[in-house]
DNA sequence: CATTTATTTAGATATTTGTCTAAATATCTG
DNA sequence: CAGATATTTAGACAAATATCTAAATAAATG
């Protein structure tokens, strides 16, 4: 899948851009995010599995605790492509 | 499904993000769309149905025809909820 | 009105996605 | 090192999605 394709796909869920919301607010561990979902532990790994290669978020690991954070250099590329898709006219080169 | 959830789905699929570009380039029919795509004018349509549900695109007949164009006021609208996910901070509101 | 052309809808199917439970891995602490 | 805590991976399963073929609908035209 192209990196930009990762990118969409990675947007598409719901609980996917809450956790993009709550990133906002300052890197946290996956047990922090994970107080705010109510599902498994195990689903939420999936879904940052899909944030990570989407390259949206970035982890480090602290002690016991793996660090989620935005990476905001690719969500600035995002926005870029967004506005691409509805502002650009003629170039064609997504995909 | 709300209507932003929708838009979310709607742009996750590369077939649909094509359509929107080529819209871009001017309003077109559902037949003039089928010729850039290599798959059925079934599974075509059922791309369509997903952007009109979005109401990323309008449609109006014309003739035998049914013209496709871009819903601009959506798209940006869409613009600015990607900017909020990526730019704002706090405001937790959607879906 | 019968035929042709344009498009959509219905129904089937294979793939992908989101979720779960259970097990594995990694780190800290006594 | 053994046990506790944090997180991920493996494997299963149901629901959603993308596609196809065939049939239905709508409009134009002889």
């Amino acid at each position: 899948m192209s990196p930009r394709e990762t990118v969409w796909k990675a947007l598409a869920d719901p609980t996917r851009r809450s956790i993009i919301r709550l990133l906002k607010g300052g890197s946290k561990t996956a047990g922090e995010i994970a107080e705010e979902f109510p599902m498994t532990r195990a689903s939420l790994s999936h879904h940052f599995n899909a944030l990570k290669s989407a390259e949206l978020v970035r982890t480090e690991r602290r002690g016991q605790h793996i660090v989620y954070s935005l990476n905001t250099s690719v969500l600035d590329d995002v926005a870029t492509i967004l506005m691409d898709l509805f502002a650009r006219d003629g170039k064609d080169d997504e995909e």
